[in-house]
DNA sequence: ACTTAGACTGAGACTGAGTCCCATTGCAAG
DNA sequence: CTTGCAATGGGACTCAGTCTCAGTCTAAGT
């Protein structure tokens, strides 16, 4: 091991969770850390299931708490695909701003990344009808329905 | 009433509405008229708990049944909105292309159009994305999430 | 080292929006 | 009429998600 400034990517990413956790009084328990790693790990959001299956000494009161209190401090992002199951991923201020692909045969969910260009232009348009509504806009989120290429 | 020819823009809906599940071998009920009215009538989406303070003669397992045999029929369309009660409103063949306003705070759900152009650019970013992903996109929505005035 | 406050855990009870069941009723075609 | 289904409605049921609570862990203070 002849690496001694050794922090990867993922070890950053587990500082900065902590970091934050700490900053509402909340620890960085071994249940915590594994949700966060799965998530990382998974290329797309996970769901309860998910996690029972990858993590199959979690309780799933834990699991859910855990996730609600990772919620609330920001962290992670919950999303309600086209099925009835909850999924997970990183917030987006530790990721980058993106949007969804759903497939409406398996639930699955896919992350798409849109041109900042368009992106700016949705935001923009967005802006405009919402002031006109007297309605205060926080974010978007832009989801497309169809079928995934292991479904069709 | 001097006017014959009567037939208002409701009734060729209804008509329409009639037709379409003529088609699929489903009859247009009182309770299933009852409740394309109301949806029509509000100018935004209902739930399952407008529909039973406006129809408290219609039972809920026949509103729930009903709302799923007309969202079969392509007729209505269900809204996942940021609280944890589904709404409803008319399906888009029957209406227009449309967004939604979804307000954090009390789970109101505002309809908006964007501009033809965006709405063209985004399709065309969608197609682009979702067939490099191998997904075959039926459609997409666009959420935005906020606070509405009544909240403020 | 010991204490202590409160964050955390886990097993299970509970909630409630939504679904299913089934005996009964309505309705349209022949 | 009759006959085959569609439709009804009251209530039982499902099950993802939440809540409870007694016990445990952890960090900070002394
Ligand atoms: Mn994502
Ligand atoms: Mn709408
Ligand atoms: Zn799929
Ligand atoms: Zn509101």
């Amino acid at each position: 091991m002849a690496n001694t400034e050794a922090h990867g990517l993922l070890d950053d990413l587990h500082d900065l969770v902590e970091t934050r956790l700490r900053r509402v009084d909340q620890r960085y328990t071994a249940g915590r850390r594994a949700i966060i790693d799965l998530i990382v790990t998974a290329g797309n959001p996970v769901s309860i299931a998910d996690i029972a299956t990858r993590l199959p000494d979690l309780p799933r009161s834990s699991a859910y708490r855990n996730l609600v209190d990772l919620e609330s401090a920001g962290l992670v992002r919950r999303i309600v695909g086209h099925d009835e199951f909850a999924r997970f991923e990183l917030a987006e201020d530790l990721t980058e701003h993106h949007h969804h692909l759903l497939c409406v045969a398996c639930g699955k969910v896919i992350d798409i990344t849109l041109a900042a260009g368009l992106e700016r232009n949705v935001s923009e348009a967005i802006e405009e009808i919402a002031s006109v509504e007297g309605f205060r806009p926080h974010g978007h989120r832009l989801d497309v329905l169809g079928v995934c290429g292991a479904c069709a």
